[in-house]
RNA sequence: GCCGGGAUGGCGGAACUGGUAGACGCGCCGGACUCAAAAUCCGGUGGUGGCAACACCGUGUGGGUUCGAUUCCCUCUCCCGGCACCA
């Protein structure tokens, strides 16, 4: 065995073979337990970055891991091939958003190869190719038949300069990426799938779902966010209808001093029709731009239409106010105003000196105005309602401050629940009101008025009006020679594309050029990989035989978006015969982000300048401590602005081939996983990266300095020597705690970890006795085997060079020896009132009454107990003593 | 603004179910090898005090529960992810 570990010849070798026996490729084997190991697919924006690396890293050693516990694992690997990016570089660049994309892949794809990942590249799918895209609009067509699908406006950001609708990341502070243009809000009819028919399912089975983090299963019914409340109806007074707003706050009806509507509201735009003044406001509500994120923050401003709705039980007349702080997405785009109870509501009137009546209070509050005595004192003083002041307990429902209704009429003296109940049986006497379930999920609008996506199979005719592509004409294919120049949609102008016949009466006509939201191809993606050959289907028996996904890979910042409208289209192809499962994922991890130092110099006029990290030197006093960075072309310093995520923009990306092409793909994949747990963030060190590379080389020589001292017997467990029995337990306990970090709990950090203490354990032994080579020899290759999963091709060459014909891959996962296990004595810690203050070894399974007297009588205790009365005396069978003193 | 998450030595992190805080790695210090350096190997390394044995302090802030809290509860601060057209 060649004493020096040479990553580069390896690695080319292994692949090499894995690539000649097409180990990756798998077939269905209905006998046999599958395991559908699933990494989120990239976008191909030109080479891979380290989040990549370390989600499709994860993805491997699960796989890897599976395959040898015995399991038949599919690990496939696509391209979400449609996008923005395409489109930017081609404005850039010139060059056909198609071509952009597909010389990509094919440098990716190089790229995934040489980090040996186990993947089956027989099954590679791209959402730009028209054999994966026709399939999204045949079931566009489906859900259209069923009304899954429909059409409607919906709100988008304009430039009026250039012409077209931004993406919300195009709008940079309320402007225009390229023109810097105020943006303005625009109304399009766009189509929508109806997402919401299956909002209570969608959150129901979030309880299915275990193998999900929580986390991510409570952002997911918050954003559902299914509320029960009571529909409201505000009449106009001259008989002409209601105004019908939903609060989750019946029981403050009676204190409603106005009404608002969002400016999009009919009402709203009714009233500005004839007075100039709300017109320039409503005008001034439709700048900027549409993102929650920027509504949430804005001042509250409003302005009173003029207009009056009748309170439904008091009959007083109300102000319709338009207010900014409406939403026209949520509920009716109406509310009830109730400013003694709602904090926005009350910042509001306090603006705008609406009136404010209080209808909640509480029995603390209740006591002292009755004179109590026992609840007077400056610590209760906050439950007085003032009018001036917002304070929590005015919108609390019921908790450990009991409120309940006040000022109300019927209502006085009720909780929130039988206020609500008693609210909804008044209202629907009057057929003023009626409960009503609510959610915050709205329909998810697919149109996109773009290039570089998905047709929608649409026809546009004079006569029959918007006409499907019928079945056979699928499918509608993305001509892909076009060049976008950001002031529109190409496809307008493509009359190859754009004129046709139509389906119905044959007169010409024209095609629609919106395309579909890209969240609609990687919707289904994971359906599509076990029958990508598939021409005839959308699916076929074998993605039956695959579904669910065992586990699912992918960045935290999908929880919400990407995964809930996946689990939409399960349902949806589902209730549409097509698969037989509810949820596609069945574990989920989600990955942390990796971040690097951002390093930065400002000049005189404030512009920022950038420098890699990677040519930035560190500085350190005798104690490690940072004292300077600087960079290393002028030697001058560097200021740090502490950790972000890799990106272009902060210039402090790492290039993972860089990092293949110096240390090999077995050292990124190593430090990449001893770095952080999964679900963390990632931080980049070049130290540690250095760190990895060297333990790779210990390993090697541990490999072949064993090797070369001649052949090894086995391991007569009967025969050993305590110190010889130590090492196999440790060697034993590695493997129990490698099995469990990888196969359980999925922290791999410490699976490493646990083989780095064994492999040093193994370096110290120095036994040249026949048991101890046999022991090394045992100790090397469970070492080899537990990380195979993580550096596949040092440990593939390590156990050729120990003398196995099989591969690796295929070799069985190890399983720790019960019998190594045992320990003669169990070493038990003592405190006194909870501090460490002594050891004592006892035999496992002691009796309590001998570990209290060892505990009790050990020297290092006494110190601290003589003389002090013992009080109490805990023990943790197996861990400690904790003896309790005056 | 709203929803979710995080904060532990000089640094990344470990401590899994409330039970020895700091595993493992990096960095740093000392030593071996070398003409020298690199590489490699050996030893040390949370802070303060002490010659030492040892003691005290210590898991973002302030409080609480407990024999015992990095872990559970409340408060605050800062950082990160998402907010429906980035993917």
């Amino acid at each position: 065995m060649d004493p020096r570990y040479d990553p580069a010849v390896i690695e080319a070798a292994a692949q090499e073979r894995w690539r000649r026996e097409r180990a990756f490729h798998v077939v269905e084997e209905p006998e046999r337990p599958k395991f559908y190991c699933l990494s989120m697919f990239p976008y191909p924006s030109g080479k891979l970055h380290m989040g990549h690396v370390r989600n499709y890293t994860i993805g491997d050693v699960i796989t890897r891991y599976q395959r040898m516990r015995g399991r038949n694992v599919l690990q496939p690997m696509g391209w979400d091939a449609f996008g923005l990016p395409a489109e930017n570089a081609a404005i850039a660049n010139g060059v056909p958003p198609a071509k952009w994309t597909w010389d990509n892949i094919a440098y990716m794809r190089r790229q995934l190869q040489s980090l040996g990942f186990a993947l089956d590249w027989e099954r590679e799918i791209a959402t730009c190719d028209p054999r994966y895209y026709r399939w999204n609009q045949w079931l566009f067509l489906r859900l259209l038949e069923r009304g899954l699908v429909y059409k409607k406006t919906g709100t988008v950001n304009w430039d009026p300069v250039d012409q077209t609708v931004l993406a919300n990341e195009q709008v940079i502070e309320g402007r225009g990426w390229r023109t810097g243009a105020v943006v303005e809000k625009r109304e399009i009819p766009m189509y929508y799938m109806r997402i919401t028919a299956y909002a209570e399912e969608l959150l129901a089975a979030l309880d299915s779902l275990p193998g999900w983090p929580e986390r991510v299963r409570i952002m997911q019914a918050n954003w559902i966010g299914r509320s029960e409340g009571v529909e409201i109806g505000f009449p106009y007074g001259a008989g002409a209808g209601t105004l019908n707003v939903f609060t989750t706050r019946a029981d403050t009806l009676y204190g409603a001093t106005y009404v608002a509507v969002a400016a999009e509201h009919p009402l709203a735009v009714r009233a500005a029709a004839d007075n100039a003044e709300l017109a320039g406001f409503v005008e001034r509500c439709r700048q900027g731009s549409v993102m929650e994120a920027d509504l949430a923050t804005l001042e509250k401003e409003g302005m009173d239409t003029g207009l009056q709705v009748i309170h439904p039980l008091t009959g007083d007349r109300l102000p319709v106010w338009v207010a900014n702080y409406v939403l026209m997405g949520y509920g009716e785009g109406a509310i009830m105003a109730v400013p003694a109870h709602d904090e926005r509501d009350f910042e509001f009137a306090r603006k705008y000196g609406l009136p404010i009546r209080q209808v909640i209070s509480n029995a603390i509050e209740e006591r002292r105005r009755r004179g109590d005595a026992d609840v007077a004192g400056p610590e209760n003083v906050r439950f007085d309602f003032e009018v001036t002041l917002w304070k929590p307990w005015y919108a609390e429902q019921e908790g450990e401050v009991t409120s309940f209704c006040v000022n109300s009429g019927p209502l006085d003296g009720l909780p929130h629940q039988a206020a609500t109940d008693r609210i909804a049986a008044l209202l629907e006497e009057k057929g003023l009101g009626r409960k009503r379930i609510q959610f915050r999920l709205r329909d998810w609008g697919i149109s996109r008025q773009r290039y570089w996506g998905c047709p929608i199979p649409i026809i546009h005719c004079a006569v029959c009006g918007e006409v499907p592509v019928p079945d056979e004409q699928l499918p509608v294919v993305l001509p892909d020679h076009l060049v976008p120049d950001g002031s529109g949609n190409p496809l307008s102008g493509d009359h190859a594309f754009l004129d046709c016949k139509c389906p119905g009466c044959g007169a010409a006509a024209r095609r629609e050029t919106d395309t579909m939201d890209t969240f609609v191809d990687s919707s289904w993606y994971f359906l599509r990989y076990p029958c990508a050959d598939q021409s005839r289907a959308m699916v076929d028996e074998r993605t039956q035989y695959w579904l669910p996904v065992d586990q699912y890979i992918g960045g935290i910042e999908h929880a919400i978006l990407h995964l809930l409208y996946a689990r939409f289209w399960t349902k949806a192809m589902r209730d549409l015969g097509l698969i037989g499962i509810d949820e596609p994922f069945s574990n989920l991890l989600t990955q942390g982000m990796v971040l690097n130092e951002i390093f930065l110099r400002r000049g005189e006029d404030g512009r920022i300048t950038y420098f890699n990290p990677a040519d930035v030197d560190l500085e350190t006093d005798a104690r490690g401590q940072r004292t300077a960075a600087r960079l290393r072309a002028d030697r001058l310093p560097v200021e740090s602005d502490g950790m972000g995520t890799m990106s272009k923009s902060k210039n402090n990306g790492v290039d993972p081939q860089a990092l293949v092409d110096r240390y090999g793909a077995d050292t990124a994949r190593l430090f990449i996983m001893f770095a952080s747990p999964p679900e963390q963030t990632l931080e980049w060190s070049d130290a540690g990266v250095e760190g990895a590379y060297r333990f790779l080389k210990r390993l090697w020589r541990l490999a072949a300095d064993h090797l070369a001292a001649g052949a090894a017997g086995a391991v007569n467990a009967a025969a050993l020597t305590q110190a010889q029995r130590d090492l196999r337990r440790k060697i034993h306990e590695t493997i129990a705690k490698v099995d469990d970090d990888i196969g359980r709990r999925c922290t791999f950090n410490t699976a490493i970890a646990a083989v780095m203490e064994l492999t040093n354990a193994l370096s110290r032994a120095d036994d040249p006795t026949p048991a101890g080579r046999a022991l090394m020899r045992e100790g090397i290759e469970m070492s080899v085997l537990l990380l195979s999963p993580i550096v596949p091709h040092i440990t593939d060459a390590i156990w050729r060079e120990l003398g196995h014909t099989g591969s690796l891959m295929d070799a069985r996962w190890p399983v720790a020896e019960p019998g190594a296990l045992t320990r003669s004595t169990v070493d038990l810690v003592v405190q006194v009132n909870g501090k460490l203050r002594g050891h004592v070894a006892v035999a496992p399974g002691a009796a309590q009454e001998d570990i209290r007297a060892a505990a009790l009588g050990n020297a290092d205790v006494r110190r601290f107990t003589d003389g002090r009365e013992i009080r109490k005396v805990i023990i943790v069978p197996g861990r400690l003593i904790n003896i309790v003193v005056a």
